[in-house]
DNA sequence: AATTAGTTTAGAATTATTCTAAAAAAGACT
DNA sequence: AGTCTTTTTTAGAATAATTCTAAACTAATT
C-alpha cells in the first residue's frame, strides 16, 4: 500500500524527513513492528536513520495520538497506526498480532464498572489465545 | 488483612516457605506491587529472600493462574492476586492502580468483534486517565 | 546571514529481568 | 535417620530494550 506524501501528516507535529518516513513505514506495512524491527526496515529504504531517531519519532507520534503502543508482557513494545480505536489479539500459535475493533456503539464503560467520575485518556486491551480451525 | 496459613495454597504448586510468604504479601497488601517493591517488603518480614526468588515465585503463580501481571507502558511489571476477572485503571494524577470489575454477565466478546473461532486464554485491559472530583 | 529552537546521531548509561551454577531444601524410599 | 533425586533458592553475572547525553545538524525566524 502506497501513501502519498501529503498524507504523511500528524496534527501539531513538525514532519521532518525522518518522521515522515517512519510514519510512512507504519502506514504502509501494518504489521505492529517493534522499534528495532522498524529500524532494520528503515535501513533498507533510502532514509536510513539511527535507532534513537526511530524511538524519538515513535515517541512523538504516541504523544500526538497518531500511534499506539502495544505492550505484550515484557516483549519489546510494538507500534501501530491509530486512526480507529481498537484492541489487540495476540495469537500464541503464530505469534501474530491482530487488530480487533470495538463492536458498533460499544464502549469500555459498557464492559467495566468504572468508578464514578473516571475520565479515560487511554485504553489498552490485549487478548492472548489461539484461533481454532 | 490477615491470611491464615492454610489459605496460602495455589492448586498444583508446592508451597515452599518463600512462596507462601510472597503469596501472603500479595493477599495481605493488595497494592499491585512490582517485583522489587515486593522484594523490599519481604526484607522487612521474617522471611527475607533474594530478588531472584521473588521473581521465581511470581512466575510460578502467574503460570498457575493465581496471580496476574499488570503491564503499564514500560514500567516494571506489577502483580496482583487474581481470583476474580478484572481490569486496571491507572490514575495518572496519583499513580495508583485500581481494579475495575467486569459488569455483571459482561464479557470481552460483547465489546469486541473477535474473529470467529477465537479462544481467549488471557485478557489484559488497562485504562489510563484521571478521576474528576 | 545570524540567531534560535528543535532534531538527529552515536555511543554510553540505565535498569528490569533472566540466566548460571552452586548450595540448600524438600520429598521419596529404604 | 540416611541416602538419592528432584526442586528451589541464591548471589552475582549477563542480557537487552530503552533512555540519556552532548555534539552536530537542520529548519525556521529575525
Amino acid at each position: 500500500m502506497k501513501v502519498q506524501d501529503h498524507q504523511l501528516q500528524v496534527p501539531g507535529l513538525r514532519m521532518t524527513k525522518q518522521r515522515k518516513e517512519v510514519y510512512r513505514a507504519l502506514l504502509e506495512n501494518q504489521d505492529h513492528p517493534s522499534a528495532s524491527e522498524l529500524h532494520s526496515y528503515m535501513q533498507t529504504t533510502d532514509s536510513p536513520m539511527s535507532l534513537a531517531t526511530v524511538y524519538n519519532c515513535l515517541e512523538a507520534f504516541v504523544e500526538h495520538g497518531a500511534v499506539k503502543q502495544v505492550n505484550i508482557d515484557r516483549e519489546p513494545t510494538r507500534y501501530c497506526e491509530n486512526s480507529v480505536q481498537h484492541g489487540h489479539f495476540h495469537d500464541q500459535k503464530t505469534g501474530k498480532i491482530h487488530d480487533v475493533n470495538f463492536k458498533n456503539g460499544m464502549n469500555v464503560s459498557d464492559l467495566l464498572d468504572l468508578p464514578l467520575g473516571t475520565e479515560i485518556s487511554n485504553i489498552e486491551i490485549t487478548l492472548k489465545g489461539s484461533i481454532s480451525n
